[in-house]
DNA sequence: TGCATCCATTACCATATAGGAATATAGTAA
DNA sequence: TTACTATATTCCTATATGGTAATGGATGCA
């Protein structure tokens, strides 16, 4: 069982250690990342904070809806608010968020990478199941 | 910018480099990650493989639900399923998926320490914003 | 003051989904 | 075959949520 352990600077309990009240927690975190705006803001974040007007403009969406989103970030210690005059500067708060989608974005490529060796294993039109 | 690198045994695409399908991917992982009762067929499962009538019984929820759960779990390849006879036992096919939840686990630890850090330093009834 | 800008919030609508109840399907045994 | 068990699926409802439009509120400037 060569299980990596991806936290090292902190007691990080398992998820076998979680009652059902946490584990409420956890999931909540990641409904936070499971929007693709949500996701696109923190790419856009990553090189560095921006105003909400700019990040309106460079996602192509509602201020409405970009404020919306940004407050769901915050609210889960992801973004941080620096109000500068009538405008409002985000900027990542916790930058481990980038660990946990690069994570997924691995595992994904994996995943993909072995159905399309599945599919090109397979004479046309096969189907895997059913 | 000490960012440690998770993903080490393949290319791992960073969010940076993902266009708008790819986080609509990436988003899609990370809502089947986002309920609780996923999470707590996970931790089950983590154990060992169950039938769906032990996880039916070890979670107390209804087995149509379990079956849907695991359906959603089964289609980003989290789990896979062995059919038994009559039964079907499920185990977990990736087991990086807890990788992903121990990390939350340790940001949402450190954010409530922090969190009852700035409590404790308030006088009570004290509120942080607005 | 008055006005403009920037952002947050509210109300509303459309869609997605978790859950339950009922039904369908598949395997097993008589 | 018929009956029984285990699981999957379908239908339905209540709730949650993303999006938009409208409004509110704070700041800055003439």
């Amino acid at each position: 069982m060569n299980r990596k352990r991806n936290c090292i600077n902190t007691e990080c309990p398992q998820l076998k250690a979680l009652d059902d009240r946490a584990l409420d927690h956890v999931a909540e975190y990641f409904r936070a990342l499971s929007e693709p705006l949500r996701l696109r803001i923190l790419k856009t974040l990553q090189d560095r904070p921006h105003k909400v007007g700019e990040l309106t403009e460079l996602l192509d969406c509602s201020q409405a809806n970009v404020s919306k989103h940004l407050a769901i970030l915050m609210r889960h210690g992801m973004v941080e608010r620096d109000a500068q005059g009538t405008s409002a500067f985000y900027r990542i708060a916790d930058p481990r968020v980038y660990d946990l989608c690069d994570l997924v974005c691995g595992q994904m490529a994996l995943r993909f990478a072995s159905q399309a060796q599945l599919l090109g294993a397979r004479p046309a039109g096969a189907r895997s199941r059913r």
